[in-house]
DNA sequence: TCATCATATGAATAGTTGTTCATATGTTCA
DNA sequence: TGAACATATGAACAACTATTCATATGATGA
């Protein structure tokens, strides 16, 4: 921590009095988590054109249907996608509208790095 | 894997042909990473307001001066934060409106499946 | 130049997380 | 009921990451 020379008591105080509660915080950056794994990001993205199901998703991407299985349930639990059960298969789809906007916001930043 | 039985070939290409580069997402997930922690949101948060010295976001959210600076560098070199140097300090400001945004964006879907 | 201070950084450690393998669950159809 | 299949899940392991401590760097003023 930095010495008392420096007073920022005041700006401490204010900055904290803006500040979004922390729990808020700390939900948001498990939401980040979530579409921070390459396995995820390409999941979501495959499920932008249609709800698709899990063994359709592995062969999409490649992917074990294990390890598809394993991150679809912590979309589900993000409520990311959502389930449609139908015989055996599970159709999974994305849950919300802002999935879209998070990918395209995050799109923008990183094609505007990359000129 | 799946069998055989159902031919998804027809879906797996077209989606294929759809989807997003994959070097793209990947570069998608790092950043979203970067959002996904609590330390680097809260620092970020704190930005929202206003340039701050690296001892004072410290103060500002009780951590040590060397956590600060570590994701400091992290979000330096995402290109979300940029630094400005003033004699002994450091101050560190948002670079990007997509910061902004992003970070509503997750707070609407945090706060919506709160309700 | 030397002491002090703000910041940056390297190394070590502890905790977390993604993938894999093996297996369980639950559905369909003969 | 039992075989075949799609999906889900538990356990184990490997890889990654955040924090801490110690120290380096670089600036200021005496």
């Amino acid at each position: 921590m930095c010495a008392e020379h420096i007073d920022h008591s005041e700006i401490v105080k204010n900055t904290n009095s803006k500040m979004i509660d922390i729990d808020t915080l700390f939900e948001l950056a498990d939401l980040f988590k979530v579409f921070g794994d390459s396995t995820r990001i390409r999941i979501m993205c495959a499920l932008f054109e249609s709800e698709l199901s899990v063994c359709c998703i592995a062969d999409i991407l490649g992917l074990e249907q294990s390890t598809v299985s394993h991150q679809l349930r912590i979309l589900r639990q993000s409520k990311l996608v959502k389930v449609r059960k139908e015989g055996k298969q599970s159709f999974y789809s994305l849950d919300d509208d802002h999935v879209r906007q998070i990918f395209e916001m995050g799109l923008s930043h990183v094609t505007e790095n990359d000129k």
